[in-house]
DNA sequence: CGTATGACGAGCC
DNA sequence: AGGCTCGCCATAC
């Protein structure tokens, strides 16, 4: 089932949830990167776990996590288990407001949108 | 400690 | 191009 995690210190969660805070706003990053740049070289689906798993109100470097700026590798918004297109349709409307142009099928250009400050050591 | 789950991803068909 | 299957990882139970 799916519960809130033990995130009490210095877990898997807590670092993807620092890695997601440094995504630049208008700018958007993929499940994998993030995996990547957290250390979780094939974790992406780790990542979704972690975001499902932040609790709203949480703050890192006293700013919230803009989990609104991390969608899958093919450019889109992933769907929650959820109301269909509910936490969907939240993402998309934060993520303009971020000045992201996001289809209205829910498609964002990862060309012009990803975010590519800090790449992962060869 | 073994099985099941999921905001993914890369291949195949 | 669109859709399915299989692999990965950490967490839940």
């Amino acid at each position: 089932m799916k519960q809130s995690p033990g995130v009490g210190d210095d877990t898997v969660f807590l670092k993807v949830w620092r890695v997601v805070a440094r995504v630049p706003r208008g700018r958007v990053a993929t499940y994998g990167q993030i995996a990547r740049l957290a250390g979780l070289y094939r974790g992406a689906r780790t990542v979704g776990w972690a975001l499902r798993a932040l609790p709203g109100e949480t703050r890192i470097g006293g700013r919230r996590v803009p989990w609104q700026r991390v969608i899958n590798a093919q450019g889109e918004i992933s769907a929650r288990g959820g109301p269909a297109g509910a936490e969907a349709g939240r993402q998309a409307a934060a993520l303009r407001r971020d000045g992201v142009s996001v289809s209205r099928a829910g498609r964002i250009d990862l060309g012009r949108y990803l975010w590519r400050g800090e790449r992962r050591r060869p």
